[in-house]
DNA sequence: AGGCCCGATACCGCAGGGGTATCGGTGCTG
DNA sequence: CAGCACCGATACCCCTGCGGTATCGGGCCT
C-alpha cells in the first residue's frame, strides 16, 4: 500500500464523498474514484459503499481509517524529524507543553537538565491545550509534557512527573465556598454554575450550558463574576487571587503530568531528558 | 513521502550497499539509485555517504531508518488488519503469546473473558520468544502477553497481569545449589556453568561461552546435566522437576508479565480483553 | 417526467519508474 | 605499477499507470 493511496482514502473516508475529496486533495474525482477501486481490488476488501448521497465506511473501512490515519503520522513524523535532524548538527530537542502548564515544574525539569554533562539545545513549544499530543505524533515534537487522563497517551512511552488530585474553583461568595469537599457528581450539577466548555482539537466547542473558554485566567475571572466553576488540578491554587473558593473533589481522578515520547526515538536528546526526568 | 521510497532507503541502509539492496527488492541498482537520489533531494537531506565499498549513513539517515521502519511496520498493520477485519464479520481477535508461557494466567484471562456477554472470539497464537511484539506491530496480532523488561513495549498500550522475581537454577548436586539467595553478578559468572545464549530475533545467536538453546526444557535438561545454570522468572518452579535447584537472586530485575495492545485499536474485541485483565 | 447530484467509465497524454549498457573512481593484487 | 574487480552514477529507452476532460448511468426530489 502506497501512501498516496493512504491519504486518498482517508480523504474520502473523512468527506464521505469523492467529489469534495478530491477537491481537498486538489484533483478531478475520476482519478480518485479510479485509485479507490483499485486500492480495494488490491486488498481484495470492500471498504466504501456507494450511495447515492455519497459514500459509508464500511467495518473494514472505519478499520482502514483509524490505523491509516496513525500510518500516515508515521511517515510524516519520519519525514519532519529526519528533516529536523538534518538541520542541526549538533543535538537538538523540541519539547511542547501546554501553554500556561505548571511551568516551575518545567523549569526545574529543564534547570536539571541542562546541568548535565553535553546537554542538548531544548527548544520549548507553547501550544494550546490538547495539541501536544498530535504534535509529538506527526513529528513536530520530540517530546511533550502531557497530562492523564486528559491526553490520549497512546503509542508514546512515558514517565511520570507529578501527581496531584483535582479541585473545584467556585465564586468567594457562593453559597458552596464553605465547604470542604464533595463529590463530582455534586459539582457538575450545580444549578446556578455550569461547567464551562472546552473547545476540541478543531476548534469546535461541545453542546452544553456553560460558557466556551479555552484560557485559564479567562475562566477564573468568569468564576469570579459568579457565572461558571470549574475543576482543575490542584496545583492551581498557585495562580489563584482573590475571590475564588476551593472545594475539594473526593472521588475526582487524579491527575498525572508525564513526560512522553515517542517510541523508536533516536535522539540522545531525549534520552539525556528522560533520564533527568526519572531523577526528580 | 511514498512508502516505496521508504521500502527502499530501508534496504540500502541495512544492507548498506546499493546492489545488494537492489537484489533483495527484487529490481536493478540503477532505478534504485535513482531513487534514493530523489528522495534525498526531496527532502533536501544527504541521507547517505557512498564510499567505494558501500555506503555509510549520516545522522539523518539513522533517524530515517528507525523512523522509516517503524512509519513501514504502521502501514502494514494497517493493511494487515483491514484484511483480517474484513476476513471475519462478527468481532474476533488474535492474541499471541510466547510458546510454553505462563499457561494458567492466560486461561485464567481467557476463560474470564469467555464469561463476558458478547465475547469476541479470541484466536491464541503462540510464537517463538521475542516475536510477539513484533507481530503486534505490523498487524498480525491485535493483542499480545509481553514480559518487560525483556520485550520492547514501546509504542504499545499496556496493562500489567502479574510481577515476579527472577531466580537461578543449577544443577542440585552443584556446590551453588545449597545457597539460598546471590547477586546477579555472582550468578552470571559461575566458572564452571556459563549461561546459555538465546537466539535473536533473525535466529542468530550471540557471542559467548555458554550452549545455544531456544527452548525452555532443553535448558532445564542442559542444567540438570550440570552443563549450564540460568536465570528465570520464579514462575518456572511449577515446571521443574528433581535434579535442579532454585537460587533466589536479590537485584535481579522484576519481570511483569503484561497484557499489550497497539494504539487506535477500533476492536471492540481487545477492549473488552483488556478490561477483563484490569479486573483479575 | 425532468433535472439534479454523485460515482463510474472511456479515452488520452505524459510523467516517471524500471530495464540494459556503460562510465568513472577507488583500492586490492599479481 | 598496471590491471582488474567492485560499486555507485549516468545515459538512454520503453511502457506502465496516474491524472486530466468528457460522458454515462442511476437514484432522488420536485
Amino acid at each position: 500500500m502506497e501512501t498516496r493511496e493512504l491519504r486518498y482514502f482517508v480523504a474520502v473516508a473523512e468527506e464521505a464523498h469523492f467529489g469534495r475529496a478530491a477537491d481537498r486533495l486538489g484533483m478531478s474525482q475520476p482519478p480518485l474514484s479510479r485509485a479507490i477501486a483499485q486500492l480495494e481490488r488490491r486488498l481484495g476488501v470492500e471498504l466504501l459503499v456507494r450511495t447515492p448521497r455519497g459514500v459509508t465506511l464500511t467495518v473494514a473501512g472505519r478499520t482502514l481509517l483509524s490505523e491509516g490515519r496513525a500510518a500516515l503520522a508515521a511517515v510524516a513524523a519520519a519525514e519532519r524529524r529526519t528533516r529536523r535532524r538534518a538541520g542541526t548538527p549538533h543535538d537538538s530537542v523540541v519539547l511542547t507543553a501546554k501553554a500556561g502548564a505548571s511551568s516551575e515544574l518545567m523549569v526545574k525539569l529543564l534547570d536539571a537538565y541542562a546541568t548535565e554533562p553535553d546537554a542538548a539545545e531544548v527548544e520549548v513549544v507553547l501550544s494550546p491545550p490538547g495539541h501536544q499530543a498530535p504534535m509529538l505524533r506527526d513529528g513536530r515534537a520530540d517530546v511533550a509534557v502531557l497530562h492523564r487522563p486528559f491526553d490520549d497517551l497512546s503509542g508514546f512511552d512515558i514517565t511520570p512527573l507529578t501527581t496531584e488530585s483535582q479541585v473545584l474553583i467556585v465564586p468567594a461568595g457562593h453559597p458552596l465556598s464553605t465547604r470542604v469537599a464533595m463529590s463530582v457528581e455534586e459539582a457538575t450539577s450545580i444549578p446556578d454554575l455550569p461547567l464551562p466548555r472546552w473547545p476540541h482539537l478543531d476548534g469546535t466547542y461541545p453542546e452544553g450550558p456553560g460558557p466556551e473558554l479555552h484560557d485559564l485566567t479567562q475562566v477564573l475571572q468568569l468564576v469570579r463574576l459568579g457565572r461558571t466553576a470549574v475543576v482543575l488540578p490542584e496545583s492551581v491554587q498557585a495562580n489563584l487571587r482573590d475571590g475564588l473558593a476551593v472545594v475539594r473533589l473526593l472521588d475526582a481522578p487524579q491527575v498525572t503530568t508525564v513526560l512522553a515520547w515517542p517510541p523508536h526515538s533516536t535522539s540522545g536528546g531525549v534520552a539525556g531528558l528522560v533520564r533527568t526526568a526519572e531523577r526528580l
